[in-house]
Order: structure tokens, then C-alpha cells, then sequence
DNA sequence: GTCGTTACTATTTTT
DNA sequence: TAGTAACGAC
């Protein structure tokens, strides 16, 4: 325990006060409120370092969760850095690979073996489309609203039974009946959903004392990073395991919580000084990443929100060049300036492509930049949208490596028995899903004696059994070969490459893409999956079982190459926890950013200013922020005026710049307008603030103010009046209008005429 | 059983 | 607009 004697290590000697105070708190409760920048990494890092090094704890004693891969990652390195050694026995992962952990090891007890598939998104949103089918409800219902209804309720902690007693509409009850039968599903196939991986451990905590018992004493220091991201499920996981030690340290930023969407329940953190009494909280204010003008900048952004435990930072930097407010004729325009000024950025100075990063609120937007990038020649990489695991023939081959795995595997089979083309088709499947659910077998099983079954059809059947055989044959293989080269085989067995590159062009990026997966898993070390002390009781699992769990629960950040030297192209929330001295905010219009749904609530326009808040703190030295006249979406133009997020924003900190085929434009519609009045028919869309136009013949028009609830508008006949209720969509806008002459009319805005004051 | 066409719908973020 | 799902023809 404590040896006073001891100096304090030199990292100690490093840190501000008040990182070094959260560094020293030793057992009891922690908040350490850690604005952007404000080494929260280091303060984790050093803390369990000294909890080591200086209070002699056992690292096996101490579990450190955490939001990515790469944060763990980053988290391991640099703990090693700081003892100079492996801290061996010790938990560092994210929630979701913890989840799988525990389950590998106890999974049993509730039914599933040690290895269990684990499905993800796609394949969740498959398997319950089909339960939908099978109940006959999919036509009225998407899988896809049911599985979010499900993720929320499992994220809430809401078991099958329980939805069922609060389902109070046709939509919930249709959930309540799907829950259920695909929870049964997930059992029979032994598999887990990611929202699962979560729940069960909790589940398993709550069914079995000593099991719960077991890692309360095994985790008896509990460090968790990104504590604002924390939805309520593992919210129960830290309070069961840390209830009666109360050595939790949580450390996160309110301001910085942008997963509500996804379950994440920001009264975790605001209310973590109740929920764990005597608490102590610790500010880290001092930042030390950006220029004053930005943190400045960011601090107006943020003081908007009224939902927040308050914190203003502080840097000793420079006060650094002003923001940049690029205003742009459209996507194009606006992608081909950034491109364009990157370049100027890079002949004038010593920075590196690797400096520059383009944020975005959606995937979408990376199209445009991505062409403007390509015909510029400037080198990018983009992170997210399509994943290297989603792509399709990446899924291909691991629904071979799961059926493999796991042969009661039933949406892998489905997805690979007839890929590529056997000959087994619609008639011969569902005969094959018929007997073998009468039989209770996995499709896998039921295709061994396909030729028994009644009513097959002959060469549906062979084809069936010769699958069958093939996939056994590999299985057999499974404890002898690594994964790689099981892989290689399967691959030329089923001549793959050759019939990807068959499909042209796209098929060899295709093929390509196999052979990297064939290299990543050459790569997959088995021995560091399984760490020492689960190989006594999960020794049995095979390399292929290791790394289909593995695979399952990496993102596109993880593999974000800090080295390459590219813009990196990304959303705003894949940004959270990276820095770059140049960065670039695109698309600051009303409907875009914010997104025009999060008009619903003020949490959600809440949360999407936060994520504007992350956005400008990713920056070191200088910030653009762009934004769009008008702009493609879906099929037609929309025509959106600039963010209020950017309205706290002083003047004193802008620079203010139009592309010039935006002033060009500006200055001939000008002219136009003088002798000509545009024929114009306009609408309103889902977006407030942004109005969506359809013109007959022309291809530029002006804009129309917004037209929303509240809003004044002047009608030919009868004359000034306040809007007071919208409804329907695009040409079906009716408006009520409270007439101060009239009274009230409900008119349709498409033949009103009417003028926006 | 396969292929091609049409229809539809989703355009938010991800462990 | 683009991607996919469903459907119908061969």
C-alpha cells in the first residue's frame, strides 16, 4: 500500500494541479471533468500507472474501459511507456469487448458456448426481417425501426418480457411480439448482437451472485474513459461491479457527449455526484491543444447549451489567425475551395497533407470532396461511411470463416449457400428452412442428409449436401491451420478472385479487398486474443473463433494510420479524441448541421451543437468553416441559409471570404432580378430553414425566406397574418394562418402566394 | 433458377 | 440520385 518514502515518478512531476490531483486521488469515487484537450489520456495513464507503481496495486486488479479500440490501444502503449513494462493481468478494452469476455467465459450459463457469433448491425437488421416474415408483419413495419426499438430497449436494459407489459401501440407491439422470437433466434444460432454484449454480462451479474461476485473482487480499481458516452446498460455494469469498493473513476466531458442517439444517457455524468455520494470532482480547464481565438470561439459555441455542468477553457498558446467563414455557391463549389486551399496551405508552408482533416455531419458529403480532391490530386483518406468489414464480399467470406465457426450459423448460411452460384434456389431452401425447423436443426445440419428430406428437388439436394460437406471439411481443418491459410484455400476453392475480377471493373476492387482480408487475418495473432488467463478455460477455441470476434468489433478509426500522408476525410463523430492542426467544418447550413431533425427536441439540438463544439476543439492552429447556398440532396437542390450555430461566433474572431463562383453568381442574379421576376414555384421540405425549390426554367432562383411556424407572411387578399400550425409535405404544405383581418384560414402554401416578411 | 427490369425509398452519427 | 428489394419473364 502507500510508501510515502517513495519520490514521486517524473510523470507525476509533469502534470498541472489539477491533473495531478486526479492522478493522486487513490480509492474512493472520482469525477475528473476533462474539457477537449485537456490531457484526460495522460491523467488516466498516469493514475493507473501510480496505482501500480506507487500504491503497489496488482494491474490484475484493475480494468480500464474504454469507448474505441484505438483509445485502448493507445491507452496500453502508453501505460507501458510509463512503467517501462506489460502491466500483465490487467482489463483494458472497450465495454463491448469486455462484454465478450465475460460472456466467452460464462456465457454458458445462459445458454451460449464460448464461441458465439457476434452479429452486427446488418446481420441483426437480417435476422429480425426475418422473424418479421415469419410473424407476417413485415409489410407494414421496417426491420430496420424494429431493430432500433430493440437496441433501445436492450441499451435501456429492457428484457423481452418487460417490452411486452409497456407496449402501447400497434408499432411497440409489433416490437414486443418480434423481441422475443429473436432473442430465441439469437440463442438457437448462439450468437449476440452488440447491444448484447452489453445487456447479457449485466443479465448474468443479476441471475448469478457469485459470478458478479467474482469480478467485483477482481475489479477493484475502475477507470472508464469517455464516461458521457455511457448509455444505461453500461452504466449497471460499473455501478453492480463497483458498488461496494467504490474505486470508480470515471472521466469525461458533458460537453463533449454526442451518443444520446445511440442510447447514451448524459445524466450518467451529470448526475454521477449523487449516484456514487462523496464523489470528488476534478476540472481539468487548462487546454492544451488550441489557440485562445478557437477556445474562445468554442466556449461561445458551448455556452448555449442550458443542459450542462459548465466549464470554461483556458490555453497559455498564442492567440493564433481567426477563423475562416467560407460561403460557397454549392457542394461543388464549396468542395473544390477547400481542395483547392489546402493546396495553397501546403506550398506555403512546411505542413504535411497529414495535417488537414475535413469534418462533415454526414457520410453523404464526402462525395463531393472526394471528387474535388481526386481531380485536384490531393492525396485523402476517408474514414467511415462504407466499412472494410461491411463490404460485400468482405461479408461473403466471413459468413464462410462464422459457418465454419459456428454451423448453427443460420444467417450465414443463408447469405453463402448459394454464393457463389451452386444451383440451390428458392424452392430448395425453403423445403430445406421447412424440415429443418420441424427436425430442430440448424440449416447447416438439416443440408447434411439433404436427399432424406421429402419434396426436395434432386439436384437442390446434391448441391445442398456437397455445400454441406465443404464447410465440414474446412471445419475440421479449424485446430490444425491458422486462419490465413484456411482462408487461402477456401478462397481458391471456390475460384473467388477469378469470379469477382469476372464482374469488371468494381469486381477487382473487390478482389483486392478479399486478398487484404486475407492479409489482415496472417496478421491476427491468437496468442495476444486470448490473454493467459483465459486460455486454461478457452484454450479449446480456435484461431478462426478468435478472430471472427475479434473482426466483429473493430471500427474505421481503429485502423486510422496516424503515418499516412493524406487529408483525412471524416463525420464530426468519428473526429471525438483525434487532433489536427488544420481542420476544415463543412456544411454549416440550417437542416445540415444541425440535422433538421434535432428541431424535434432541444436535447437533440443540444447534442448536435456539441458536436459542433467537438468539431472546432479538434483544431490545433487554424479553422475553417464552410457552408453551401444550395446543395444536392436526394434528387433535387436545396437551398438552406447558414448555420446559427455560427451566430454566437464574434465578429472579431472571423474572417469572412465567398468563393468566387459564388460572388459571380451573387452579382448576376442582381443584375437579373432588375428587369425579370423568376418563375418560381417553391416548397417547404421536412427542413425547417431550409427551403426546397422546383423551378420551371430557370437555374438559379433567390431565396425566399423561411417559412415555419410563427413566421409572418402577407397573403394577396387577405392581407398580414401569423402562421400558427404546418402540415403536409412539399406541394400538399397547408398552412394555418392567423389573418389579423380575417381571422384564421388554413390555406395551400402552393397556390397562396405568399410573401415571408 | 437466373436474370433483368421496375419500383421504391432513404439520404445521421457507430461500439 | 443511387442503391436495393421485389417482381416478373425466360
Amino acid at each position: 500500500m502507500p510508501s510515502g518514502e517513495l519520490k514521486p515518478a517524473g510523470y507525476i512531476e509533469a502534470l498541472n494541479p489539477d491533473q495531478r490531483e486526479a492522478v493522486e486521488h487513490f480509492a474512493g469515487p472520482l469525477l475528473v471533468l476533462a474539457g477537449a484537450g485537456s490531457g484526460k489520456t495522460r491523467v488516466l495513464t498516469c493514475r493507473i500507472a501510480r496505482l501500480i507503481e506507487y500504491h503497489g496495486v496488482d494491474p490484475h486488479f484493475i480494468m480500464a474501459v474504454t469507448f474505441t479500440n484505438k483509445a485502448a490501444q493507445e491507452m496500453r502503449n502508453r501505460i507501458h511507456k510509463l512503467l517501462g513494462a506489460e502491466p500483465g493481468g490487467m482489463w483494458i478494452g472497450t465495454f463491448h469487448a469486455i462484454g465478450a469476455r465475460i460472456l466467452r467465459r460464462h456465457g454458458s450459463r445462459l445458454g451460449f458456448g464460448p464461441d458465439f457469433t457476434i452479429l452486427d448491425e446488418d446481420d441483426s437488421v437480417r435476422e429480425i426481417k426475418r422473424v418479421m416474415d415469419d410473424l407476417s408483419v413485415a409489410k407494414r413495419w421496417k426491420p430496420q425501426a424494429v431493430r432500433g426499438a430493440i437496441s433501445a430497449a436492450k441499451n435501456q436494459l429492457v428484457s423481452a418480457q418487460e417490452y411486452a407489459e409497456i407496449a402501447f401501440d400497434p408499432f411497440t407491439r409489433v416490437v414486443a411480439e418480434v423481441y422475443p422470437t429473436y432473442q430465441r433466434r439469437l440463442l438457437e444460432g448462439n450468437g449476440f448482437d452488440f447491444d448484447d454484449l452489453l445487456m447479457k454480462p449485466v443479465e448474468l451479474f443479476e441471475l448469478y451472485a457469485e459470478v458478479l461476485e467474482r469480478y467485483r473482487n477482481r475489479f477493484q480499481f475502475i477507470l472508464v474513459d469517455e464516461y458521457q458516452d455511457t448509455n444505461h446498460a453500461q452504466y449497471r455494469t460499473l455501478e453492480l461491479l463497483a458498488r461496494e469498493h467504490r474505486n470508480l473513476c470515471v472521466v469525461g466531458d458533458d460537453d463533449q457527449s454526442i451518443y444520446g442517439w445511440r442510447g447514451a444517457d448524459i445524466r450518467n455524468i451529470l448526475e454521477f455526484e449523487r449516484d456514487f455520494a462523496g464523489a470528488r470532482t476534478i476540472r481539468l480547464e487548462r487546454n492544451y491543444r488550441s489557440t485562445q481565438l478557437l477556445l474562445s470561439a468554442a466556449n461561445k459555441v458551448i455556452a448555449e447549451n442550458k443542459n450542462r455542468k459548465g466549464k470554461t477553457l483556458y490555453t497559455e498558446n498564442d492567440f493564433g489567425p481567426p477563423i475562416t467563414l467560407v460561403c460557397a455557391a454549392d457542394e461543388m463549389d464549396e468542395a473544390e475551395w477547400i481542395a483547392a486551399e489546402i493546396m495553397n496551405q501546403l506550398a506555403g508552408s512546411a505542413e504535411t497533407h497529414r495535417s488537414f482533416v475535413v469534418l462533415y455531419r454526414t457520410n453523404a458529403q464526402s462525395r463531393a470532396l472526394e471528387d474535388a480532391f481526386r481531380d485536384a490530386d490531393l492525396p485523402y483518406r476517408i474514414i467511415g461511411g462504407v466499412r472494410f468489414y461491411e463490404r460485400r464480399e468482405i461479408r461473403d467470406v466471413i459468413a464462410y470463416l462464422r459457418l465454419i465457426s459456428n454451423p448453427k450459423d443460420a444467417a450465414s448460411f443463408m447469405r453463402i449457400v448459394n454464393y457463389p452460384r451452386r444451383g440451390i434456389g428458392d424452392t430448395t431452401l425453403t423445403v430445406l428452412l421447412t424440415a429443418a425447423r420441424e427436425a430442430g436443426l440448424a440449416p447447416l445440419e438439416a443440408a447434411r442428409s439433404a436427399r432424406e428430406i421429402a419434396g426436395m428437388p434432386r439436384t437442390g439436394a446434391a448441391a445442398l449436401e456437397g455445400f454441406a460437406q465443404m464447410i465440414d471439411r474446412y471445419r475440421a481443418l479449424t485446430h490444425h491451420v491458422r486462419v490465413h491459410e484456411l482462408l487461402g484455400e477456401l478462397i481458391v476453392e471456390l475460384r473467388l478472385l477469378e469470379k469477382l475480377r469476372e464482374e469488371g471493373y468494381e469486381g477487382i476492387d473487390r478482389a483486392q479487398n478479399v486478398e487484404e482480408l486475407v492479409a489482415a487475418a496472417s496478421e491476427f495473432d491468437a496468442s495476444t486474443a486470448l490473454e493467459a488467463e483465459d486460455l486454461k478455460e478457452l484454450g479449446h477455441l480456435t484461431e478462426v473463433d478468435l478472430f471472427l470476434q475479434k473482426i466483429a468489433l473493430v471500427a474505421d478509426v481503429d485502423n486510422l494510420d496516424a503515418e499516412a500522408d493524406a487529408v483525412t476525410l471524416m463525420t464530426l463523430h468519428n473526429a471525438k479524441g483525434l487532433e489536427f492542426p488544420v481542420v476544415v467544418i463543412a456544411g454549416l447550413e440550417e437542416g445540415l448541421f444541425p440535422l433538421s431533425r434535432a428541431y424535434d427536441s432541444l436535447e437533440e439540438l443540444e447534442e448536435e451543437r456539441r458536436l459542433f463544439y467537438v468539431g472546432i476543439t479538434r483544431t490545433q492552429r487554424k479553422l475553417f468553416l464552410t457552408y453551401a447556398k444550395r446543395r444536392r440532396r436526394g434528387g433535387d437542390w436545396l437551398f438552406s441559409s447558414p448555420s446559427t450555430f455560427l451566430d454566437p461566433l464574434p465578429q472579431e474572431l472571423l474572417e469572412t471570404v465567398e468563393t468566387q463562383r459564388y460572388a459571380d453568381r451573387v452579382s448576376s442574379r442582381r443584375r437579373a432580378l432588375d428587369w425579370e421576376e423568376w418563375p418560381v414555384r417553391w416548397e417547404r421540405g421536412r427542413e425547417p430553414g431550409g427551403l426546397r425549390y422546383d423551378y420551371t426554367d430557370t437555374q438559379d432562383v433567390p431565396q425566399l425566406g423561411e417559412l415555419a411556424e410563427g413566421c409572418r407572411v402577407r397573403h394577396p387578399r387577405f392581407g398580414p397574418g401569423t402562421v400558427t400550425e404546418l402540415d403536409g409535405h412539399g406541394r400538399d404544405l397547408k398552412a394555418v394562418i392567423d389573418f389579423d383581418a380575417v381571422g384564421t384560414k388554413k390555406v395551400i402554401v402552393r397556390y397562396a402566394q405568399l410573401e415571408v416578411e
